[in-house]
DNA sequence: TTGAAAGCGATACCAT
DNA sequence: ATGGTATCGCTTTCAA
């Protein structure tokens, strides 16, 4: 049995208080009182509990960070960002993958009993769900996920982005663009696809529900059977442009002389490929995200906040000839 | 203030251990009472607090997992099995990143104290400090790292793949090889380096003690710059090797008619840069040691166990114009 | 400056 | 089948 704080009073002959004041090196302790107690934590190898310390206290000093998935480099990062800045204020941090998991929900409010606060990234749980936690009283944050009641979030600018995306496309002569991602899947994809119809007069959609490079090459494969290539596959993830591109590439296809292909995110592969896309600031996201969940802990602030981070159009020779910009 | 289980006893007019075993729907509870309670407990949201129940159950139902990092896929994808299978387990799951963290080891000791039992992926903290927590009772398996007295370990193979790595670069002609990467930094690359020495007679070290992009970019630099260019760069994972790939090729040097250039861990890059590899199961290795661990937690085992995990040779345009094996 | 004792929110043993 | 109560390991008044 690991040695509690009784028998560490008891060794150092004084109360139990006394040990905790001494082992939080708080309050006042005489000098030697002090030394004699940490004497004896140090002989019996003592460390408080932290299970005793929360449940008096009554907080975990940690939080929470739910995500679908870390395969990507996008949500290892943010997760990442989130972890650092935790860590720095103190706090640990549990983490909650809901992909292929059928309880998520149930995941999810068993996390929330774990710490004192949450952020989620983009649609991992119903808002019902969120919502019925935040009335509960937990603190949470949003992150690429439209606002829910008057909870925090943090989102990266997806609209101008793919407005400025579908410029320069345009600037390259593509006219007959294809969207290749489906908008109702989340916000962040929506948005793009809301930002590209607003730029471009010719722009149809391929609603593909997966965002891995797999589905990527079937939606070029399938162009290419029906002899049907747009200008530029507008792409909503770079996992997916990298399968489109490779497929295109490998049928001998001409990119970006016959046809352009863009992604977004800008995973590290994106620039081996070539491949035109936004950048987002993935360890900022989960960085700020971490930052407002502490003034929420706190009680430093009433009013919601809102974050919207901004993104970066990296173009490459997917789209283009000219000198690259990174 | 939210209800605890008093107030659902009270609600209900029962006692709290009656509630309790409604909770766990453990015991024999008669129907009746049994519905009274849950009515109660509906009505008033109650939730059993975690802590509480971790306090009197003296368990967490937390597993923790200490890595460097979670950029690049390598660790991202060890923690998601660790996660997955975790979770199967009805396990939360605690993260720790070390890196650029001074008081790593007084985070991980914390982290000890908030569950049940931990992976440390590398060389994260000093043997001391493991040895020190598995003395207290702290279940702990080891990824990638060599054994620390009888603590259970999970690797992925190095040697071998090392040796067949190098045979196949003598075999496509290569004959002065150069490794790249410091085999003092982790086991793992030191069991590479010495497969590779087997294999080869004429390799030299380049001890760069950092593995990113940045570091790969700067070796090749040096080797142009003093037109010393070996057969083939081995280097310690494949951030290091695109960074040296990407240098060669921009300063117009063959790859792999002048220069082949090898990786490892087989990163989503790599094959849009056809950079032959060793593929490593990382999320096998994560999964593992989360099934290692619960074996610990539940005293399922009393002898030590070591885990050895494949890994696979993948040949790609980097070494070779052969038709690629991925 | 220190100690006694009342929580914190559950579990579990022992009666009934 | 239930209830009373000690217990888990700590923090935190309130007195002394």
């Amino acid at each position: 049995m690991l040695p509690t704080i009784r028998d560490v009073a008891r060794e150092a002959g004084v109360s139990i208080a006394t040990v905790s004041r001494v082992m939080r090196d708080s309050d006042t302790v005489r000098p030697a009182t002090r030394a004699r107690v940490l004497l004896a934590a140090q002989e019996l190898e003592y460390i408080p509990s932290q299970l005793g310390r929360q449940l008096a206290e009554r907080r975990h000093a940690a939080n929470g960070i739910v995500f679908p998935d870390l395969s990507g480099p996008y949500f290892a990062e943010v997760v990442l960002g989130y972890e650092a800045v935790a860590a720095e204020l103190g706090r640990s941090v549990l983490i909650l993958s809901t992909n292929g998991r059928a309880d998520a929900d149930v995941a999810v409010r068993e996390m929330a009993g774990r710490c004192d606060g949450l952020v989620t990234l983009g649609r991992t749980v119903d808002d019902s769900v969120i919502e019925a936690l935040a009335k509960r009283g937990a603190r949470i944050v949003l992150i690429a996920r439209p606002p829910i009641g008057s909870l925090d979030s943090v989102n990266a600018e997806n609209h101008d982005s793919a407005v400025a995306l579908t410029e320069h496309l345009i600037a390259e002569g593509a006219r007959r663009l294809r969207f290749v991602g489906d908008p109702d899947l989340t916000a962040d994809v929506a948005e793009r696809w809301a930002g590209v119809q607003k730029a471009a007069d010719d722009v149809e959609l391929v609603a593909v529900t997966e965002l891995g490079e797999d589905a990527g090459t079937r939606v070029a494969d399938a162009a290419l059977e029906r002899g049907d290539l747009p200008d530029a596959f507008v792409c909503a993830n770079d996992e997916l442009a990298l399968g489109v591109l490779g497929r295109l590439r490998a049928a001998g296809v001409e990119v970006p002389g016959q046809v352009k292909v863009t992604g977004w995110d800008d995973v590290m592969a994106a620039r081996y490929a070539g491949l035109t896309t936004v950048r987002q600031p993935m360890r900022e996201l989960g960085a700020t995200a971490a930052r407002m969940l502490d003034e929420l802990i706190h009680d430093t602030r009433t009013e919601p906040r809102h974050e919207l981070l901004h993104t970066e159009l990296v173009i490459r020779r997917s789209t283009s000839r000219k000198k690259e910009s990174s």
